[in-house]
DNA sequence: GAGGTTTTCGCCTATCAGGCGAAAACCTCG
DNA sequence: CGAGGTTTTCGCCTGATAGGCGAAAACCTC
């Protein structure tokens, strides 16, 4: 996470000025990299790809592809991600890291950007036979880096799923608390319990409940509340960050007051 | 900050597959940015340089240069940093967002990764003439898409003060609280009480009080107490995160049905 | 020593996460 | 149709934390 270095020791400056940069700059192959996460029976998953050819044939590795001249990161991830998934959407794309280690790439001097994807539960896009999802706690051999940034998604995930509203998508649009309990379970890595899951998303406004209920299973049972996001677009609901603003001006009148 | 984005509409499936990426690869010159923050006078400061030559002659630009063949983008950076201020070192670089926007740059196709880079409040480097230090709150007409870089920046700083210790590279070694409060709230941008800064950093054991006291100023008052940061590397102290793993201190809560 | 200044500490409150158990609402089986 | 089981939901409680406020501590100058 936190690169640090210590550039305590000097530096030779170069004779090349900035201002000059462009007489014989070198240029880089660059690829975009997609960590796509998805829940699936209960467990984080990640897609992945089989390699056919060296280096690191038969190893598995993130999808993604080479940028092209005419493209953003982003754009260009979108357009490998479509011609080898048949996703419509995704739900969330946020850029993760790029990765510049001059041997990352056995092949030559590839620079590589690796955003976050997630994919709802309720989707099951039909998928190349050279590509499975895998567990991100039981990964296959892998190829280059990615297991590394992998690792690295799958913390910023668990970060985010703590203090914003992310798991919009990776929950489908509506569901029971049960269901969004196996979501934050399986991402978090650790039990939790729904009554605290409901209580605190319900109280920082990250759901809402619908009308309607859900019919119960055949194993009976109380009927769930159906509910939902109350935004499908990323917010930062961090109630506890210390060293917050002084107290707003005067404030709306507080309701209760027992 | 979430750089959301609309994957539904439909990508062309290109004709070249990811494995044959290396058939005719675009190539692009690549560039290492430095968010350089140092609080001066009670304002969060950010290292600019001014431009000579079009495009944006006389506009203000972040340090930093282009990416050589044989360096890693971190070390690249360091590298451009010595040649233009003598910071003998910088406690914190980290990495933050790499901008591939095509026409980000009029000179042609140049990707940048940015970093920010954090400089104790006691040091003052001599910087060289085309150089200075801005207030971000008061910035220069910038160049290229620096300024909306310099913002991210900002954010993530704003941010990492709450939940981390990095704030020991921007204060000095030692220090009394109302020095670090300074620190504290040029960052943030908001008063906040010393009382609360200290109880708070106090109980998460990010600061650690020394036996000596500062000798009192000419305007008279109790001495401080010299307070030093406990860790002088990056570590996460977020008591507030939710949904956190069982209290059980035996077992690791595993994702185990219960 | 009196008054002013700055720091530090204790007391208090509000808010939030989270545990526990009871009540609600459904099922199936006898 | 009622008893017992299951799942969900809600209320009550606790503990931890952020933060406000004021008093006490420790120094200065006059």
């Amino acid at each position: 996470m936190s690169s640090r270095q210590t550039p305590g020791s000097s530096f030779a400056p170069q004779t090349s000025d900035v201002e000059t940069a462009d007489q014989s700059a070198d240029r880089f192959e660059h690829e975009a990299l997609a960590v796509v996460f998805q829940v699936r029976e209960r467990k984080l998953h990640s897609l992945l790809w089989q390699r056919a050819h060296e280096p690191f044939a038969q190893c598995w590795a993130l999808p993604g592809g080479a940028l092209g001249s005419t493209e953003r990161l982003g754009s260009s991830l979108g357009r490998h991600l479509a011609a080898k998934v048949d996703l419509t959407d995704i739900g969330f794309l946020e850029q993760l890291e790029t990765r510049s280690d001059v041997d990352r790439d056995p092949r030559g001097r590839i620079i590589a950007t690796a955003y976050i994807a997630l994919v709802s539960t309720d989707l099951n896009p039909t998928i190349p036979g050279d590509t499975a999802w895998f567990p991100v706690d039981d990964l296959p051999p892998t190829a280059f880096d990615h297991a590394s940034i992998i690792q690295s998604g799958r913390e910023r995930l668990r970060a985010k799923l703590t203090y914003t509203n992310v798991a919009y998508a990776l929950a489908p649009r509506v569901f029971t608390i049960a269901e969004l309990r196996v979501v934050y379970e399986s991402c978090l890595g650790h039990t939790i319990s729904s009554t605290n899951l409901q209580r605190v998303l319900l109280r920082r406004e990250i759901i809402e409940s619908t009308a309607s209920v859900a019919s119960p299973s055949s194993s009976g049972g109380r009927p769930a509340t159906i509910y939902r996001f109350s935004e499908r677009t990323l917010r930062v609901t961090d109630p506890f960050a210390a060293f917050r603003p002084p107290a707003r001006s005067a404030d709306q009148g507080n309701v209760a007051r027992s």
